[in-house]
DNA sequence: AGTTAATAACTACAGATGTAGTAATGGAGG
DNA sequence: CCTCCATTACTACATCTGTAGTTATTAACT
């Protein structure tokens, strides 16, 4: 399956929301002020069809006129789906210089490399 | 600079090879037996167009009549460049779950987790 | 110098993508 | 029951992307 830029956006709200209306995912992503990205509703409507059509959403309800959508596959399923060919791209499929580059460039906290180390330590194990 | 799919593995091509000529690309992407993609020579010529156009690489030579390319961004540039919407996209934006994940999921023989412990408590003095 | 094989430069085109307008329709409220 | 607003379904269109053909040009070989 493969997604777009803009229907991976919108796949991430309904995930977040799911089970919900193309409306819904509307008003959601007009207040994500992360992405601050305001299109019309008939836009969003338009991804969620094309998601529909691609089979990576389906109809789970209504509510009123508008037709309620869940998603087919989970988002870890999707992303361990689309991990394996960014790892490639990036780190030539080595996930030792990926995990590296991660430690080496972003902020973590004693807390955080406390766990990654514990998680490290049982790695070891098996 | 938002490349696509295929600039972008032309641009991995260029960074294993550069400097080098669109034909060099062209044999170096039909000898890469990963992704096994039997495109005419024109095709990536073109996609070298592209790539000049958004100033992603530039001329520095000539070869006979083939014009040398070397790129203008290095790929750990661009890599650092991109990363941030990946990780947001994919881990909400938080490097801890990302490094949890790839520990989890990937395989990491007995050095790897050393020199990534290493790494972890190295990044812990600071 | 003439021929040729390689390469550049340009053009083409189908399908995907982002964006949105218009027309139809059916619940909900009066 | 009728009206109206939200929502659907459909259509549109410019741009990007993958793919490659055609034509022009030139370095290199005979």
């Amino acid at each position: 399956m493969k997604l777009s830029e803009f229907e991976l956006d919108i796949m991430q709200l309904l995930w977040q929301h799911e089970p919900c209306t193309a409306s819904q995912l509307h008003k959601a992503l007009l207040a994500d002020t992360q992405k601050d990205k305001k299109v019309a509703y008939t836009t969003v409507k338009t991804i969620v069809d094309r998601l529909e059509q691609k089979e990576a959403i389906v109809r789970c309800g209504q509510e009123g006129r508008a037709i309620v959508f869940k998603s087919v596959i989970t988002q870890n399923a999707f992303s361990a789906q689309v991990m394996p060919s960014f790892m490639q791209r990036f780190f030539k499929g080595n996930s030792r210089s990926l995990i590296a580059h991660f430690i080496k460039e972003e902020k973590l906290n004693d807390e955080d490399i406390e766990y990654l180390q514990s998680l490290l330590k049982s790695k070891k194990q098996d």
